[in-house]
DNA sequence: CGTCTTTTGTA
DNA sequence: ACAAAAGAC
């Protein structure tokens, strides 16, 4: 296992002949960064790099926040290395990363390839191909972790099996020997002679973006040190209120530290031990509080760590149910729906105050994020790769991995996910998460005149409440697009049909199974609506109603929030009269520290577009798949009715394995994206060596 | 006030 | 499905 001194390349020479290209994905800090400092310490030049291939991610090109954020981030990078010594940051714009890599290591000269790991799909396979072909160029390929406190494979049950469920997971994380202590950042950094490596100008934004982003900046500071000093207001703020407050929709809250991680601007393991530390001090303090939020808080960085353990795992987590049986639910396939849902018209004042936070402001309490998907799925019935889609398209913090965790999770998809059968009343989670209703005011200027009492059920407010706080429902705040009565018996359908699909294919599962591979009964994904790939804002429901005169300098496309009617925009004008003139019209994100229960400014869209998303080049990516292999005795319970749980997998959008023939009448379906089939390190040993034997050089 | 029932939270 | 908590009796 050692570091492999065989796949050295040029050996012999002179030290100062080593050149080490790392390239930096979302490990974008100086700080703890264990590929750039195993660069340093070979004591050559260093040349830093980032390739910019966004196609590469087909239907998963960043949304615009997302980009946004990325390109702030890559300015604090680039100005970071310079200080260190650094010439600069080299950016390549390529649609093909690893041939863009490839170029970069021969102008350069390089010798050497370091890069940190990254554990979603697309990644494990482009970084291997990175690894093969440099490797067989003569480059020594060196990756190591920086993303994690525990690599996937290093967290394995009593059965040396990985975990299927979250809570054993975690447990185990949390007794497992501490991650490795955070490295300094490098003292210096030589780049040596750059002149004849070009940087390309890597552009994030267009035209029609640029005005909402420079809305972010207000709100957001994207960048290492800033990621660093979020985490110390929060050490030293929320994070001893955090048990208390969590139930609460404010963000003000939260740690607000996601899109640092998820750009990996802050280190997990940083996080980590400086929270342990504050537990061990409130701890001795007998703060039990205080000590139960840093639990929880360590719990929530759990999650995100077993997102990547689940996507490395099972690397169809994103598109496909874990659980098999969900393959078979017959999901409304209703744009109309989606769209309600996305512009915050369903009726539900605190689901249509979270997707009109979202839309806005590209930010959701983790809370509210259970709220809006869980209606999305359990209500409206609709697939919830869309609404993970929407997601990704919007949010600042937008992971794929965990987005992927939070949906299969929120749509029963999980084995220890939530039921799919039980609706969440989104009048008695109002109650609990905005006992005041200032989180729907805020956000719900329509409804913003109307008592407490009724804020999270208008249809129940009597008539002259309603005429004194200027709604008329249907009108100007939409009824409900679905009665809650009407989506539990839909719901119960829906769940027969699903079973009654299931038992039927395991039935033509068991009698055609010497037909091979064509798997008629196989459940192809619903594709994305083809308005959501290009993340359109609609236009005709704004259209068809009345313009708000919009104030100059102010109108702009943007994820602003459409209005419907004419006594909306009388409410919105009224109350842009009383802060208009303190410049609330920004695009509203959490900032940390207080929370005002204001109204918000709104205006209609006009046409504009959020975001013109044109990679959707579906990519077809070839991971073999075998055949189902059964994991005996893993799943919870083998009794009868699990023993139903049995399926199959599609694939429409980009396809990670060809359908196959399920198994027999194992707990769950033993297949490619299935939870209880092997583990994608089984099936690709290649990679996983290829890790492994790498890890070795992060602990030297 | 104890026991049974309903509701809630659960990654 | 299940345990804990809250509510009913």
């Amino acid at each position: 296992m050692a570091a492999s001194p065989s796949s050295m390349s040029g050996g012999g020479g002179e030290a100062a002949a080593v050149r080490t290209v790392v390239w930096f994905r979302r490990d974008l800090r100086v700080e703890d960064n264990p590929a750039l400092a195993a660069a340093a310490r070979t004591a050559g030049e260093v040349v830093p790099a980032y390739v910019w291939a966004p196609e590469e991610d087909g239907p998963y090109y960043p949304g615009r926040v997302s980009r946004w954020w990325l390109s702030q981030s890559l300015k604090h990078l680039d100005a970071s290395l310079r200080r260190l010594g650094a010439s600069r940051l080299v950016t390549r714009r390529s649609t093909d990363t690893v041939a863009a890599l490839l170029d970069l290591v021969r102008s350069t000269g390089a010798t050497h390839l370091f890069f940190n790991h990254l554990y979603d799909p697309l990644s494990l396979v482009r970084d291997h191909r990175v690894k093969e072909l440099l490797a067989g160029e003569g480059i020594t390929v060196q990756s190591f972790n920086s993303d994690l406190l525990y690599e996937p494979w290093e967290v394995l049950d009593d059965d040396c099996c990985p975990f299927t469920m979250f809570t054993p997971f975690w447990e185990k994380c949390l007794c497992m020997a501490d991650p490795a202590a955070p490295l300094l950042p490098p003292k210096r950094i030589h780049s040596g002679d750059l002149s004849r490596c070009p940087s390309d100008d890597l552009i994030f934004e267009d035209e029609s973006e640029r005005g909402s982003n420079a809305l972010l900046a207000r709100a957001w500071s994207p960048g290492w040190q800033n990621a660093d000093k979020a985490f110390a207001a929060f050490l030293n703020g929320p994070l001893m209120d955090y048990s208390v407050n969590s139930k609460k929709a404010d963000s003000a809250n939260t740690s607000l530290l996601s899109p640092y991680l998820h750009f990996g601007e802050l280190s997990v393991r940083k996080v980590f031990h400086q929270v342990r530390m504050k537990q061990l001090t409130w701890s001795n303090e007998s703060n039990l509080d205080g000590e139960e939020g840093c639990s929880l808080f360590l719990r929530s960085i759990g999650l995100r760590e077993y997102s990547r353990y689940l996507t490395f795992n099972h690397p169809c987590s994103h598109e496909k149910p874990l659980l098999a049986h969900l393959r078979f639910f017959p999901w409304v396939v209703n744009e109309v729906y989606f769209k309600v849902w996305r512009q915050g018209r369903t009726g539900y004042p605190l689901v249509d105050a979270g997707m009109r936070e979202l839309w806005a402001t590209g930010w959701l309490h983790d809370r509210i994020r259970v709220v809006v998907s869980s209606f999305f799925v359990k209500v409206l019935q609709l697939p919830w790769r869309w609404g993970m889609k929407y997601f990704w398209d919007t949010l600042l913090d937008a992971d794929l991995e965990s987005d992927a965790l939070g949906w299969q999770y929120i749509s029963g998809s999980l084995p220890d996910g939530r039921e799919l059968d039980r609706i969440d009343n989104p009048q008695f989670e109002g109650y609990k998460f905005d006992p005041y209703g200032e989180y729907v005011r805020r956000w719900l200027p329509e409804l913003a005149r109307l008592p407490t009492e009724w804020i999270h059920h208008p249809w129940d407010a009597p008539e002259s409440v309603l005429q004194a706080a200027g709604i008329e429902l249907g009108s100007n705040y939409p009824l409900p697009i679905v009665e809650l009565d009407e989506a539990k018996s839909r719901l119960q359908e829906a769940l027969s049909e699903m079973w009654e699909l299931e038992a039927a294919s395991r039935a033509e599962m068991e009698n055609g199974m010497e037909e091979g591979l064509g798997d008629s009964s196989d459940v192809p994904l619903i594709a994305f609506p083809q308005e959501l790939q290009q993340m359109e804002v609609d236009r005709e429901m704004v259209r068809g109603t009345i313009h708000i005169p919009t104030p100059a300098g102010r109108r702009r496309a943007d994820q602003m929030v459409p209005s419907m009617t004419t006594s909306l925009v009388r409410a919105e004008t009224e109350l842009s009269v009383d802060f208009g003139s303190s410049e609330v019209s920004r695009a509203e994100v959490p900032s940390q520290g207080h929370f005002q229960p204001q109204m918000e400014i709104r205006e209609v869209v006009n046409g504009g577009t959020a975001a013109t998303n044109n990679g959707v080049h579906h990519q077809q990516y070839n991971l073999q798949n075998n055949l189902n292999r059964v994991r005996g005795g893993v799943a919870p319970s083998t009794s009868e009715a699990s023993s139903s749980w049995t399926g199959r997998e599609g694939g429409v959008v980009p396809v990670w394995s060809p359908p196959v023939a399920s198994g027999h009448s194992d707990p769950y379906a033993a297949d490619e994206a299935d939870i209880s089939s092997r583990s994608y390190l089984d099936r690709h040993p290649e990679s996983h060596r290829l890790m492994n034997w790498n890890q070795l050089s992060q602990s030297s």
